[in-house]
DNA sequence: GACATTAGTTAGCAATTCTAACTATTCTAC
DNA sequence: GTAGAATAGTTAGAATTGCTAACTAATGTC
């Protein structure tokens, strides 16, 4: 009923996976080892929560728990994770970051950063300052799902 | 340099492959006939540019040729893509919306407005504008050197 | 008419992510 | 304190996606 809201939704929906599609070729082509989007946000988000378990990290990047064993699988394989069973409850798993998978993540982030900042390098502070609220303010709308442990810590850096 | 552009590319590095996952979840559990990200792209372009070639496609969803060639190979067995050989150039293809395509697109397209609108609800209206110049903003940025495909293939039809 | 260029297809491979079925551990309730 | 439910994670198997390399067919250039 409200034309706002719909036309936003759509710019929404054009927009987005434009972006995604761009931030996808960039991680695969060039600056970081190979790290895909759901690897590289899984090693931010260890990094962010040190000793986290499978099932948080799943929930986060929204893969199911298979999906997200799969994944671990493979970082842990390139010496990137630590995956220790907890000594509280042996079901868990715990997971940190290897020095080679805190340096990988590093580098990825810069490069990314870097990349990201050249692209948005024609925007005034102000509209800068602009995107980044609206960023603010659309987040918590896409990660709702995760009712459990609600980060607050993924607002600041 | 600029500490805000930084912030500001943290910030859309830390939500758009958010939303983005969200958009995918939403796209194949529920409202739509199993369409993918690529193909409900896909179909959206072909309906606002009938008649274009499959690079052009390929060219603004951001996929190789071969990768686009089989995705419309797979729209086309579904029936709601036609590929047709153009009479001006027979190497290239003319892409267009059967019936059905279109109704599929529509009906993707509304259902996943209507999840994305109901995401978006808590928003004011002058939220919701903030939201939509952001997106106008950001769009052209990361849709890379085809933007003079536009143009090119309203020519023969 | 020979050769380069352009548009698209086919083949083969690797990665991603799903569901279903399984193991191992912990909790609940009698 | 043990039987059975619930929880955390893994493994297996399949479908999808998207890539590069090598090919065909049509067009343009000289």
């Amino acid at each position: 009923m409200n034309g706002l809201s719909q036309t936003c939704a759509r710019a929404i929906l054009d927009t987005v996976p434009a972006i995604m599609q761009a931030i996808r070729v960039e991680m695969r082509l060039e600056r970081m080892h190979e790290l895909s989007v759901p690897q590289f946000r899984t090693l931010a988000y260890i990094a962010r929560h040190p000793g986290c378990s499978l099932s948080d990290v799943a929930d986060f990047i929204g893969l199911t728990l298979p999906s997200m064993s799969v994944l671990i699988n493979g970082l842990v394989g390139e010496g990137l994770v630590l995956r220790e069973s907890s000594l509280i409850d042996r079901r868990r798993v715990m997971l940190n970051l290897t020095e080679a998978g805190a340096a990988v993540h590093t580098r990825a982030l810069n490069g990314t950063m870097a990349w990201l900042q050249e692209r948005l390098a024609s925007l005034s502070d102000e509209e800068c300052q602009t995107v980044l609220q609206v960023m603010e303010l659309l987040h918590p709308l896409f990660t709702v799902d995760c009712a459990g442990v609600t980060d607050r810590e993924t607002m600041h850096t």
